[in-house]
DNA sequence: CCTTGTTTGGAAAAATCTTTTCACATGGGG
DNA sequence: CCCCATGTGAAAAGATTTTTCCAAACAAGG
């Protein structure tokens, strides 16, 4: 069994009837602003708590470690767990399952895709590109790689639903240059691109740049080439212990986009979605 | 007025283009394990993040500190600010945006619905439907609604890749009937349907089940009514406060699926894998 | 006022870390 | 197929930090 590791707050409280006027000074210095105040050299540490070096380094041997870098390590370790602590790790996903499941092993990892994909968007940059999106003067291009096709179909589909002036750009990258051909200065496309990145999206993304169109980037966490011209890009966790990469996060992000965009082009979109519901009983009319 | 001061984080995103693969693996390193993973020294940073020293050292340049230790003080200014912030630490997903932002509210949603999602799979029913999945002696038929016919174009081409005998019945309802004129018994059919539950779909899994087709649904938290002859049935819990349905958790099931269905199939899909990689290199060759 | 034991910080030596240089590797373009 | 541009890490050079040592300062008791 290993030992708990007391945490260096709880080893200076310890030892604090040991410890002489000038270590006290520091350590006190360092609980005030804990644990950054211990993050940094030996000698910063102790000039901005107003004690010598040496002070610093006998008290934290004091403590019980070996030396200053041990000690800093140990912070830093307390940091970390802290880091990912708060996160409500959840043991077991589905019900009467092993950890070792398939299932929990896979939630688990597509969880923290999806923890680490929002907590590195830029709440600006999300917010001006829904901007963009719900920009429904200009024209919206939508398209996806091999894979991230489905995406784009579905961000198609709900777009198409939330605004009007929608356009999907299909499969087939031999037609692209038509729909180039129609794409103005202030149209925005939207992209979806995962490794392995393709070349004729990045091709596209030049040619829809130069014509003055707003280019808004959704790819992996390691970054297409497209992020270079593109004006937004975000970037999803995708990696998973297989062969392929996850797009739940994708997914996620995209949704998001679009809960944002709709409650930005509301009430039109209220219309909107009334409009295609009526449509929907007609054409089960004449069946 | 005093400029005010980006977080490392910022300077990264903003920075992120001009970086090159090496700086972008240490910079991923460090999202990763914010900020505690940049408060070492440069050589243990570099090791823990498998790049060189150098490598950081240009990079800490390339996002305007004069050398690591301007960086190393930045990190620690943000941890100091942080923590003498309000000591209130609410979990909040997109760094730095308030809990009332939408995507703070959206991700908090769906979040609980893919918890919903997952502790109510019966791991048993679970690996059955992957047994079948990965039963390559007959054929497998994806298919799915208005919606979800995107996640079932998804599930089409990573099953595509993974197994062989795969089929997906295009979007058009009226074309259905010519597949379903050559499906057998022991052959496997995958439905999407989500709410609003669309008759044709029904009609469909009916004439399926009755040739000895096993069923597959993936389904919403109400079920879709083709349950009743469906063998297995998965429901997502997919509602979000919007005019329409979230299929994050929809598209995380499917993955799940995927992957099982993959490790059942392994090494036949390493193989397929390989030489699906070998085709790509081909068709890039002919470009 | 002296003595003794303890604490403290300056300074130098030792260790470590940071930065720069340079040669090799890699991959795109002719 | 080769060449060039760019990216990368090994290693040396330089800077900093950590540690050790020691002398000065201080407090308490004789």
């Amino acid at each position: 069994m290993t030992k708990p590791a007391p945490t260096v707050r709880e080893l200076i409280r310890q030892h604090y009837s040991e410890l002489t006027q000038s270590e006290r000074k520091f350590a006190q210095a360092l609980l005030e602003n804990y644990p950054a105040a211990g993050l940094a050299s030996i000698t910063i540490v102790a000039s901005s708590a107003e004690v010598s070096t040496p002070t610093v380094a006998r008290m934290v041997q004091k403590l019980g470690f070996k030396g200053y870098p041990q000690f800093h390590q140990a912070l830093r370790s307390e940091l970390e767990a802290k880091g990912s602590g708060p996160t409500k790790r959840r043991e077991k996903w589905a019900a009467e399952a092993p950890d070792s499941h398939l299932l929990n092993r896979f939630a688990q990892t597509v969880t923290r895709n999806i923890e680490q994909t929002f907590s590195n968007i830029d709440t600006g940059s999300f917010d001006a590109a829904v901007a963009q999106l719900a920009d429904t003067e200009h024209q919206l291009y939508v398209v996806g790689g091999r894979i991230t096709r489905s995406l784009a179909d579905y961000a198609f589909t709900h777009f198409q639903a939330v605004r009007p002036k929608v356009t999907y750009l299909t499969a087939s990258s031999a037609t692209w240059p038509h729909y180039v051909l129609d794409m103005a200065a202030g149209d925005t496309l939207l992209l979806f691109d995962v490794r392995r990145y393709e070349a004729n999206l990045e091709r596209l993304a030049e040619l829809a740049a130069e014509r003055g169109v707003r280019l808004i980037l959704i790819t992996d966490q390691w970054a297409s080439p497209i992020a270079r011209v593109a004006h937004f890009s975000f970037n999803c966790w995708v990696e998973i212990p297989s062969a392929w990469d996850s797009n739940t996060s994708t997914m996620m992000l995209l949704e998001a986009l679009i809960a944002a965009t709709q409650e930005a082009c509301w009430p039109e979109t209220r219309d909107r979605y009334e409009r295609l519901d009526a449509l929907f009983d007609l054409t089960r009319l004449f069946r």
